[in-house]
DNA sequence: GTCACCGAAGGAC
DNA sequence: ATCTGACTCATTCGG
DNA sequence: CCGAATGAGTCAGATGTCCTTCGGTGAC
């Protein structure tokens, strides 16, 4: 298959807004691709580099040479070119990697160019991802979605089951867990209150501490174990204390779900800034990371995954000592719930999520059998810039930028920046309030606009971190715009001593 | 030749 | 990670 | 009983902070 096929359709399906159209045209082209080029198209057509790292962003796409006139490049070809930019490293490389990605790019055209552009930067934006990309295969091999989406689950990517879809539904349906090959984990969705969560799910169901750590799935089968990331990041090289952990437990096949985290001496969670750092460095560290687990999948030859959470955990139960699992309530009661969440937060970590006791472990969507309740803090802050937005966001300001008043120095310290919680109508209000307020002549010269620090914004947040990037220490986790509040001046705005005060 | 520093890439949330 | 808007499908409402 | 309105479920896109690693480069 030409490339050039390939951005075709990719435009094809940025053109249209229906789903149903977008499905139908990747569907086209998944029928055209060879056997042997399936994998890399599925991949292409969901946006994709094979490659899970190529050193390439959009730094090393600055200066291109001028696109062919001719469309040559074929689909394995353009792979290859990756496989080999991708492999390069030591001194050297940089200069390699650019002569490499001006040879490739000489080859495209200009549709091409620009088709790659959005490929290595993982901004190709035509409206579908991975997900309609499964319907696009059910589609075009004729079998279930649900059949593809399940062995992708299994398989750990989409790519993973495209040739297999065309062997029928048969083939999908015999992918399956193998211990030691790392699952899609499964997601949860959220909640603003344990009585929304609880009407939800109806009845009984689990409350789960939530730990402020990073996502585990171990994977044992004897001595060997496999840590993945959410992302299926193997990880098992950077934290032997898990490994450690894992390999005392009593069985001789384990597939287990949970968080990494650390505890300090005094048995509180430490910030997540620490444990994140720690399972980031490859070398030895002095922090302690633990594993705290909430679910299993598979033990000792027998899978687990599609029973009810409640037979799950009797078995996690048995297996795991309580050191290792996250702390838990069974309960259909609100008030109960409430309580013991409350409990959880004041203990330092993160929130609880909140679990359907029938529900089978499954991944690939964020439905309604995990959820997730954290409490929200909020603060009433001074806008002190915005920028303009991009993609649907042109022509609007969007990325408002926070500050907090210092009464010390009657300045207005910046500690963050926010798009989110803006709807379209806030959006059109902002970007003509921010014109007015702007300090600098032509507000639309520049990507990031001044403005007088007079507009009082309420912000929501999930929690306060320590900053090297912002001149007051610290900044905000997850902020998002509630509304402006225009019943507040500047003066009355919340002080950066109260944030300081949030800080773990 | 080494070392400190910087910016980009990539990955966690 | 969070949030909004858009597309689909299913159900309810109005005549 | 039929078509329109409404609601729930999903998906994509816009863009946040922090941290580590690695190559390039300038100072000595």
């Amino acid at each position: 298959m030409l490339l050039a096929d390939l951005a075709a359709t990719s435009a094809t399906v940025a053109a249209t807004r229906s789903r149903k159209a977008k499905v139908a045209a990747l569907a086209a082209c998944l029928e055209t691709a060879e056997d042997a080029e399936l994998e890399v198209v599925t991949s292409y057509l969901g946006g994709a580099l094979r490659q899970r790292r190529t050193g390439l962003g959009w730094r090393s796409l600055t200066d291109l040479p001028p696109p062919a006139q001719d469309a040559s490049l074929t689909v394995l070809e353009v792979h290859r070119a990756f496989d080999a930019i991708a492999s390069l490293a030591g001194p050297g490389s940089q200069g390699a990697r650019a002569a490499a990605v001006r040879e490739l790019f000489g080859r495209a055209t200009a549709a091409e160019q620009q088709w790659l552009r959005g490929v290595v930067t993982g901004e190709v934006r035509q409206g579908a991802l991975d997900s309609l990309v499964q319907e696009a295969i059910a589609l075009a091999a004729d079998v279930p979605v649900v059949a593809v989406r399940r062995a992708a689950m299994f398989a750990g990517s989409t790519v993973a089951v495209a040739r297999l879809a065309f062997d029928g539904t048969d083939a999908l349906g015999a992918v399956g867990l193998v211990v030691g090959r790392p699952v899609l984990p499964m997601l949860a969705s959220s909640a603003g209150s344990l009585a929304e969560a609880l009407a939800k799910l109806g009845g009984t169901a689990v409350v789960d501490t939530k730990l402020d750590g990073v996502r585990i799935q171990v994977h044992r089968r004897d001595d060997d174990v496999v840590i993945a990331t959410r992302t299926l990041e193997d990880i098992t090289a950077r934290l032997p204390e898990v490994v450690d952990v894992v390999r005392r437990l009593p069985a001789s096949s384990v597939v287990l779900d949970g968080e990494a985290m650390t505890v300090g001496p005094d048995g509180r969670p430490r910030p997540f800034q620490e444990t994140a750092s720690r399972t980031a460095t490859r070398g030895a560290s002095a922090v302690h990371v633990a594993p705290y687990f909430f679910d299993l999948l598979h033990l000792d030859g027998r899978d687990l995954h599609d029973l009810p959470l409640a037979d799950r955990l009797a078995a996690l139960d048995a297996l795991v000592p309580a050191a290792h699992r996250v702390e838990r309530l069974v309960t259909d009661d609100v008030a109960a719930a409430d309580d013991f969440a409350s409990r959880v937060v004041d203990a330092g970590h993160e929130g609880v999520v909140v679990k359907g006791l029938d529900v089978p472990w499954e991944a690939g969507r964020r439905g309604n059998g995990w959820i997730k309740v954290k409490p929200v803090h909020t603060l009433d802050l001074v806008v002190l810039a915005v920028e303009w937005g991009s993609g649907r966001r042109k022509g609007w300001l969007s990325n408002i930028h926070l500050g907090a008043r210092d009464p010390e120095t009657g300045d207005v310290v910046m500690l963050g920046k926010t798009f989110k919680g803006m709807s379209d109508r806030m959006l059109a209000w902002q970007t003509e309030r921010f014109t007015e307020l702007a300090t600098v002549p032509d507000p639309r010269a520049d990507w990031v606009v001044p403005v007088q620090p007079t507009q009082v914004v309420e912000i929501a947040f999930d929690g306060v971190q320590r900053s090297t990037t912002y001149p007051g220490g610290v900044a905000l986790r997850f902020a998002r715009v509630v509304r402006y509040r225009d019943d507040k001046t500047a003066a009355e705005a919340d002080t950066i001593d109260a944030v300081r005060a949030l800080l773990p």
